[in-house]
RNA sequence: GCGGGCGUGGCGAAAUUGGUAGACGUGCCAGACUUAGGAUCUGGUGCCGCAAGGCAUGGGGGUUCGAGUCCCUCCGCCCGUACCA
């Protein structure tokens, strides 16, 4: 045993190189010698070929930034870490990746201030966050590692912008279908049975107009279907950052990076067609396992609105009488979109067409395309006025006062098909141009806004329910009861009427039952220079794609990276930059979401050269397991990639309809802000700044100043140190201290960001305490989904629990060395004793349950309680310790990587090794028999095991549950004992 | 307004999903070893009470042998979203 122990600690030298163990556990050392033995041994690449089971683990990539990596990005990639590493012990074959999502604004706002090509901003980046990232010690295939700004991996972003552009949506399968189908469909039976998703107001031809159209005239066609298309679209532009915007960049009215104003302009864009899968991407959401606070996001970002569509004939004007036949004219059939010229009717969408009869008036957005010829010329004045204020109004203020009823008489009417009664139209500012039609019949007694508005105007409020309440005094938007004042719907319920007067307008062209959705196309162009190309080029002003064998299509040089003099993209800067030769490119880039849209199928098969990833390799890993990421990407990374897994599903390119099946939103990890208190008027022309001790405020007038949290311990303030970090400002300052003669700083919860000086940096965390205690220590801090201020209260007891940990393996002798005490039954110690394996069993248990669950921090208490339990019995067995490094070794790699090599086995080997077995006999420390007695005779004895001996009151009021249990023919599987009380025989 | 989540010691948080509330960690108190302690170890620590005991999971009510957990109601907080017809 001697021998053993010795051989151990020679091994330990040779590895680390030292020539004596300190007396405590050296983790500088220890943590860089793994991560290169696991660069150099490539420990963490998954099998390839092999029958064992798949488990794909993914973080969401982030963008390299020039700030690096705070405390809170690698919170999710440490509990993702755990998985895998856990994973990997549970046997199943792992790919736990990690790339770049390396195009983006801010390089390229840089290179615009600095002229440096973004690349190499980029560049910088990224080796300082890889560099970060290894310190933490994280298993990633560092070999499968991907850069979305790499030509070799944006050649298959461009691919799949080609595939998007050669598909057609087929709404008669509910798929995307190559383009050929759509050519067929129009060769053979022209527009007659096609059934597609496009643009509005595409014509009908037949056959053989289509057989006789120039080539010109029929491409034309086609890029009315395509899902990629250019189209003149309001879009949100945004002039700081000379781009235009989607809608999940904007927030509040201003960009979501930088925020910046965004205003509305009319633009030729790409656009994807995404509403194509609006219902897919809705229905989908049922089947993955995703936060039901995310899905709802989602949802409500789809906006799906089931309705009907009604058309409201114009009427000839005020005074005017109407025609004969009270009506009104029958439309164009079949009920086709309409095309922006037919002025003879007002189309609306409503979800409660049922309550038609109470329509009193019609009210139209401000921008709706017939507000300028509905104006009589006595309301001209008074609506050009409305219009103007409304367009001068923000977006923000529009949103802001919900209160104040605005809005305009028209001077026009028209008319309730329903009922003939004239309908006077309106303009106001509650409605959005952006919405259903941009306009909406309203129906006050329904509707509040509605109310509002009439009660403003003096119009009409009609009942049309009898179960209506109080609408005398507000809306009441009931659907109980039956129908009044209804014509052909009185009487009737809610039900029955929808039905009935969808039949109706149907029956005359004049309505339909409709689905509304909110979501938008997507915008895809990007007037930016870091981005993907755009694999298009013009031809007589058409579109067409570049061939496949010219992707990549390369970034080129530019001497700026402004627009151009004439207003063109960046990419208008590029000398010569022509398709071959002579067609010119499409100048702009595509949007940050295009190269996170497919790349955790890029992770696959990262170096293939011939298609995005080999069909084997996708067969093998399908989709992904578990997704770990922030919440911030609900409504636009996980929305453009579940649509495009969907494209990349219908044209047979992956097996799966939703990508990534099971998703956990890490909590943001918050600074802890510092503040400083200067007194006001001092510091400023040349006087000398003051700063007051945080409870010598006392009501002094102050200006609190962020201070950085890194020149501050314990709120106490460093003030020589604060001295020298800004000489300029604080060369000659007085400090008003506390009477002990400490400064007390102030402190506050906001987001971890530089400008606010509260960034706390991992590298320094663990220089200090080492990576497997950052690690531990982040887990510990509470769950993982819930938010939490970065605090280090907390991680000296994770530091003392490493230590204790390590103190089962290695005691310092009389000259302080550390000795090896770990003994080995195998060469004649003692056995593991009953009360050793029972904690090492609960601690398996738990460890188990807890990472299934996600629980990682109950995961880390259970070690502390099991390392504290097998210190008291004062354990050194092979036996039990060797079990305990496995299940620790997720949680604290490097620590337990040592260890285990240390205990005999082959270094780096341990993510290869088996999850020790739980075994639930450990637990058992009696077993307890008891006798059933039916009529006073024994009839059976009922023997189960419990983790402690009960007490005589105890077996007595098991009896009357047991018998009760065992007379209804079930018999206990699991009995729980409590003092005093007793229950809970689970059957 | 609407949707989602939450409310437990000084603090971060546990609670086998209806079964000894507050595990574990911090903090605090005491002790040991120390010239010293911001090192290490040991013990204590929800509140009231000398004690026996009583009271405690935002407030009130209910179901149950038993409720932090389930139901109703009120209050408060966080996140998302918003004139969506």
């Amino acid at each position: 045993m001697q021998l053993f122990s010795c051989l151990n600690i020679e091994r330990i030298r040779r590895l680390y190189g030292c020539d004596t163990l300190m007396a405590d556990y050296n983790h500088s050392k220890t943590e860089k010698y793994w991560q290169d033995y696991w660069d150099q041994h490539h420990t963490f690449k998954p099998e390839e070929n092999t029958t064992k089971q798949k488990y794909y683990v993914l973080d969401m990539f982030p963008y390299p930034s020039g700030a690096g990596l705070h405390v809170g990005h690698p919170l999710g990639y440490i509990a993702s870490d755990i998985v895998s590493r856990y994973k990997r012990l549970k046997g199943y074959n792992v790919l736990h990746p990690m790339g770049f999502d390396s195009f983006g604004l801010p390089a390229e706002q840089y290179a615009i201030q600095t002229g440096q090509h973004p690349a190499v901003t980029t560049e910088q980046n990224l080796t300082r966050y890889i560099e970060q990232l290894k310190n933490i010690g994280f298993s990633y295939d560092w070999s499968r590692e991907i850069r979305t700004s790499d030509p070799s991996y944006y050649k298959w972003t461009q691919w799949i912008f080609m595939e998007l552009f050669r598909s057609w949506y087929n709404k008669e399968t509910d798929r995307a279908e190559p383009i050929e189908t759509l050519l067929h469909k129009f060769a053979t039976n022209g527009t007659t049975d096609v059934n597609a998703v496009c643009d509005e107001g595409v014509s009908s031809f037949t056959a053989a107009e289509w057989n006789a159209m120039s080539t010109r005239e029929s491409y034309e066609i086609t890029l009315k279907y395509r899902l990629t298309f250019l189209a003149d679209a309001v879009v949100n532009w945004c002039p700081a950052l000379g781009t235009v915007l989607a809608n999940d960049e904007v927030k509040d009215g201003v960009s979501e990076r930088g925020g910046y104003p965004v205003e509305q302009k009319l633009m030729r864009q790409w656009m994807m067609r995404i509403t194509a899968y609006a219902d897919r991407l809705l229905t989908g959401l049922d089947t993955i396992d995703w936060t039901e606070s995310l899905k709802e996001q989602q949802r409500n970002w789809i906006g799906k609105s089931v309705g009907a569509s009604v058309r409201f004939p114009i009427s000839g004007g005020e005074k005017e009488e109407r025609e004969e036949g009270g009506k009104g004219k029958a439309y164009s059939s079949p009920f086709s979109l309409s095309a922006p010229a037919d002025r003879s009717f007002i189309e609306v969408f409503t979800t409660r067409v049922d309550t038609i009869y109470g329509v009193t008036f019609m009210v139209l957005a401000p921008e709706h395309e017939l507000a300028a010829t509905l104006t009589t010329p006595e309301h001209r004045d008074a609506v050009d006025a409305y219009v103007n204020a409304a367009k001068l109004r923000s977006e923000r203020d529009r949103v802001a006062d919900t209160k104040a009823v605005s809005g305009v008489f028209t001077g026009s009417y028209c008319i309730n098909p329903f009922n003939d009664e004239l309908v006077p139209i309106f303009l106001a500012d509650y409605v959005l141009a952006g919405y259903g039609t941009g306009a909406v019949m309203a129906v006050p007694s329904g509707d509040q806004r509605d109310w509002n508005f009439a009660k403003h105007f003096d119009l009409p409020i009609i009942p049309i329910l009898d179960g209506q309440k109080g609408i005398d005094n507000q809306a009441d938007n009931t659907k109980e009861g039956q129908y009044i004042n209804s014509g052909i719907i009185n009487g009737m319920t809610y039900k029955e009427a929808t039905t009935t007067l969808i039949g109706w307008l149907e029956e005359r062209g004049l309505g339909r039952g409709k689905i509304n959705y909110r979501m938008r196309d997507a915008v895809f162009s990007r007037q930016r220079y870091w981005g993907e190309p755009v694999p298009v080029y013009f031809k007589d002003g058409l579109p067409y794609l570049i061939d496949e064998s010219d992707l990549p299509l390369e970034l080129p040089a530019v001497d700026k990276y402004l627009p151009t003099e004439t207003g063109e993209p960046p990419l208008g800067r590029a000398e010569g930059w022509k398709y071959k030769g002579e067609y010119e490119y499409e100048l702009s880039t595509m949007p940050g979401w295009a190269g996170s849209s497919w790349y955790w199928y890029r992770y696959m098969d990262p170096q293939n050269d011939t298609t995005f990833a080999s069909k084997e390799s996708i067969n093998y890993w399908q989709n992904v397991d578990l997704y770990i990421g922030g919440t911030e990407h609900a409504t636009g990374h996980l929305l453009y990639s579940r649509f495009w897994n969907k494209f990349l599903r219908d044209r047979g390119y992956v097996p799966y309809e939703e990508p990534f099946k099971k998703l956990i939103n890490q909590g943001m990890i918050q600074g802890r802000s510092n503040f400083v208190y200067r007194l006001k008027g001092t510091g400023v022309e040349g006087t000398a700044p003051i700063f007051v001790s945080l409870n010598q405020i006392d009501g002094k007038d102050v200006t609190p100043l962020h201070v950085d949290v890194n020149i501050v311990e314990n709120d106490v303030l460093n003030i020589d140190t604060f001295k020298q970090s800004r000489p300029d400002l604080t060369e000659d300052a007085e400090f008003i201290t506390e009477p002990d003669g400490r400064y007390l700083v102030g402190a506050e919860v906001e987001k971890m960001s530089k400008s606010k000086y509260n960034v706390v940096n991992p590298d320094d965390i663990v220089e200090k305490y080492g990576a497997d205690v950052l690690r531990l220590y982040e887990m510990f801090l509470g769950p993982l989904e819930q938010a939490k201020p970065w605090n280090t209260n907390g991680i000296d007891g994770v530091y003392r629990f490493i230590r204790k940990f390590w103190r089962l393996f290695y005691k310092d002798n009389a000259e302080g060395e550390s000795q090896w005490i770990v003994t080995d039954e195998r060469s004649g110690g003692p056995a593991a004793t009953p009360a050793e394996l029972k904690v090492l069993h609960r601690a398996i248990q738990k460890t188990e349950n807890d990472i299934e669950a996600f629980s990682f921090n109950t995961s880390v208490s259970s070690f502390m309680i099991c390392v504290n339990e097998l210190a008291t019995l004062n354990c050194h067995k092979r036996a039990v310790l060797q079990d305990l490094v496995l299940i620790l070794s997720p949680y604290a790699p490097h620590i337990t990587e040592e260890l285990w090599a240390a205990l005999g086995n082959e270094p780096g080997s341990i993510s290869k090794a088996q999850f020790p077995t739980f075994n639930p006999n450990y637990l058992v420390e009696d077993t307890f028999e008891y006798p059933i007695q039916i009529n006073g005779k024994v009839r059976t004895t009922i023997s189960f095991a419990i983790d402690r001996a009960p007490t005589d009151i105890e077996r007595e009021v098991l009896a009357d549950e047991i018998v009760q249990k065992w007379l209804e023919g079930k018999s206990p599987k699991k009995v729980v004992v409590v003092p005093k009380r007793i229950v809970n025989v689970v059957i």
